[in-house]
DNA sequence: CAGGGTAGCT
DNA sequence: AGCTACC
């Protein structure tokens, strides 16, 4: 766990062109702690960014879910606009954001679908972001559809195990660099990244169906303007020679990722239009007008240089749903509205398995001055009794109690005395809690999981069929501390089982076959009993097959209950420990199908990094859970071949977690630590010491409630 | 801007 | 609570 580095300080623009030399990085860390690392050299000279962006998303989903509309000219409908259209639609004339009428006008053949449901779409999304993280935790999702990935750790491992002599090219086009005049040797790690992004884009094809652009740089600033440079399925490398001509071609500061419609226009009344008079404009005049932080960082991203970090993305942190309309002028109409939008904004909550803490509801009035995105919100607790019944009572109930809270913060913005008229409103959840972390006030539960630091009160979750290793001491504690508060989920994660892995996905499967607890297992016991589903005979409550009934009974009923609820399994994940497995002993097969199903596809990815490799392209059958599950044998095989570990210092992760371990976590599980420890980290910072007092509850996002993780990220598949 | 989301800063 | 930004 060393950690190095710091990083950022990059400059890396200046490293590069300095190239070779002459000054001395701040060596970071060298690169190999732990590996063999060959080259002494220092291994963040600079970054390689990998950003993704799937083609005209929306009708890839739904091209996908009818292949017959592959061959139309398709559009996806949003209320009267079409958001994006397939390729075959773009040759006719139809383009992103046009109104349904022009577009009609254009390609009268144009097949509509509608989109405004975003159901399908946010799974796929999840999907795509799992399925990259599997290959490397370092993944922030931008939107549904794009993603950046942090690969300098990949790159670097690659770099040394790379033969000397062997010769190597780039994939995909490299940025103003006709073709053939490619030197990878010049730029061996942008080279390896846009091989990296090849197998990438290849995988999501392979697995989920889509097909996507990807942009290799050294930054994500330039990795997101060089993808969209060959546009469909495509992918280009940008090199450190070419990024003035990059940001050079840009129209004007406004096409800078970065600079919105507010930003543009206040540099066009400084009369700073194009990327080049941004550049040049001397900072204290941009400091003056905006502030220095934000003058540097303009310029800065004007000349193409952008230090910030690929942060985790991790579960959401807020769900909300939302309709659009003409004219609603009557409290009548609202409350239907907001009633429909609660009851699927509820039924995802429930899906999510957290449990909100605020409510938010929020209105767009129609007036002539203001008519174009002006929002009105006002926000409440949600009171724990409806809290509980969102996430595991009964919905109808939760949406029929939340009603009138909202139409109270309806009436704060509106006065029905008068006549009015809305265009839009919004539900929105947020502050999401675990469940556990909500249902007990003070961390009963979570002493379940906690892996204390005393060895002797130590109770180890087990998942299903899977060895355990109560790990030796992986002793978080000592550095979040305290009781409790923090300090449970910072548990070392572990690894999964096989099955488990895909337990969460599915959502609920573990009721049935998943696993549990405590009991001191001072180590590592591997249970096998239980591996079978059949067990859950065990009954009536569906209790899974390792718990103890006895100690389940002791249990308080509010307890017992979130044991079962979906947001424990998760739980399960972020605390047990194990060795793991790599997974094992898998069969292997050729080819995969085209289509896959969501199981097949989401445990593929769990040997992906595997795969990647070592180039080994076989995929593991997965059986559902029969005993064998081939998975654990309990055996820790792993290599680690190829695989690569992200440094803790790239993905802030809490410094006893081992890299390695984490990277064989199912991606979803990543994500849930990932965002679990995103979101404890501004607690660490502002009490440093462990009594928080206030600032616990005040300015951190979300106590961390004990309880444990951060989100099942399961919801967002379709139970199979 | 449209549309239905998101996230971060203030 | 609002604004800005991103898709």
């Amino acid at each position: 766990m060393e950690n190095s580095e710091d990083e950022e300080d990059e400059n890396e623009w200046m490293n590069s062109f300095v190239d070779s030399s002459t000054h001395s990085p701040p060596a970071a860390a060298a690169a190999a702690a732990s590996g063999p690392s060959i080259s002494k050299t220092p291994v963040r000279a600079h970054r390689v960014i990998l950003h993704f962006d799937l083609d005209c998303f929306y009708a890839q989903v739904e091209m996908i879910r009818n292949p017959a509309l592959r061959e139309v000219p398709l559009g996806i409908q949003q209320k009267y606009i079409i958001v994006t259209c397939n390729y075959v639609a773009r040759e006719r004339g139809v383009n992103k954001l046009m109104s349904v009428t022009d577009a009609k006008e254009k390609c009268p053949e144009l097949v509509l679908v509608k989109g405004e449901d975003l159901t399908h779409y946010r799974e796929m999304s999840y999907k795509m972001t799992d399925l990259l993280m599997s290959y490397c935790p370092l993944v922030e999702r931008l939107g549904f559809d794009e993603n950046f990935m942090d690969v300098t750790e990949m790159v670097e491992q690659r770099l040394a195990q790379i033969v000397k002599s062997e010769d190597f090219s780039f994939k995909g086009h490299v940025y103003n660099h006709p073709s053939a005049d490619v030197k990878a040797s010049n730029y061996p790690r942008l080279a390896l990244g846009s091989h990296i992004a090849a197998e990438l884009r290849e995988a999501v094809h392979s697995k989920l169906g889509l097909t996507g652009c990807a942009g290799i740089a050294t930054n994500k600033l330039l990795a997101k303007l060089v993808s969209g440079t060959f546009k469909p399925n495509q992918q280009t490398t940008l090199l450190p020679e070419n990024i003035s001509d990059i940001m050079g071609c840009l129209s004007s500061v406004r096409k800078v990722p970065g600079v919105g419609h507010q930003t543009a226009k206040r540099l066009q009344a400084l009369g700073l239009v194009s990327v080049k008079d941004l550049q040049l404009c001397p900072l204290n005049d941009l400091a003056k007008e905006l502030g220095s932080p934000t003058a540097q960082r303009l310029k800065n991203l004007a000349l193409g240089v952008d230090d910030s970090a690929v942060t985790c993305t991790g579960a959401p942190q807020s769900l909300s749903d939302e309709d659009s309309f003409k004219k609603m002028s009557s409290t009548k109409e609202v409350s239907e509205k907001t009633q429909q939008l609660l009851s699927s904004l509820v039924g995802r909550m429930r899906k999510d398995g957290r449990q909100p803490q605020t409510f938010r509801l929020t209105i767009r009035k129609y007036t002539t001055t203001n008519k174009w995105f002006s929002r009105e919100s006002r926000q409440c607790p949600i009171p724990n009794q409806i809290g509980q019944k969102i996430s595991s009572g009964s919905s109808d109930d939760a949406v029929m109690q939340l009603l009138p809270l909202a139409m109270k913060l309806f009436y704060r913005m509106v006065d029905c005395g008068a006549p009015f008229h809305l265009t839009l409103i919004n539900v929105c959840f947020s502050n999401l809690q675990t469940r556990a972390a909500a249902v007990t006030g003070k961390g009963s539960i979570t002493s379940f999981f906690s892996q204390s630091t005393s060895p002797k009160k130590s109770q180890t979750v087990v998942s299903q069929c899977q060895c355990v290793d109560s790990s030796q001491g992986i002793d978080m504690d000592h550095q979040f501390g305290t009781d409790g508060l923090i300090s449970q989920h910072n548990k070392q994660p572990a690894t999964q089982s096989s099955s488990s892995s895909e337990a969460p996905l599915h959502g609920l499967r573990w009721k049935q076959n998943s696993a549990v607890i405590v009991e001191n297992t001072r180590n590592a016991s591997c249970s096998t009993a239980g591996c079978d589903p059949d067990e859950t005979a065990n009954a009536v409550t569906r209790l899974p097959p390792n718990v103890d009934p006895e100690v389940f009974k002791l249990l308080p009923e509010d307890i017992q209950k979130e044991l079962l609820s979906p947001a424990y399994v998760s739980s399960l994940y972020s605390t047990s420990s194990s060795q793991s497995g790599t997974d094992v002993p898998s069969t292997s097969k050729n080819k995969l199908p085209e289509t896959l199903t969501d199981s097949e596809s989401i445990s593929d990815t769990k040997d992906a990094a595997n795969k990647l490799n070592s180039s080994n392209r076989a995929t593991t059958v997965n059986h559902q859970g029969k005993a064998g599950t081939s998975a654990f044998p309990g055996e820790d095989v792993m290599e680690e071949g190829g695989l690569s570990f992200p440094r803790s210092s790239d993905c802030e992760f809490p410094g006893n977690v081992d890299p390695k371990v984490f990277s064989e976590l199912p991606p979803d599980v990543q994500r849930e630590l990932m965002s679990e420890w995103k979101q404890q980290k501004p607690i660490l910072k502002t009490s440093s010491s462990k009594k928080p007092g206030k600032s616990l509850m005040t300015k951190d996002r979300k106590a961390p409630g004990k309880g444990s993780q951060a989100n099942n990220l399961f919801k967002y598949f379709k139970p199979s």
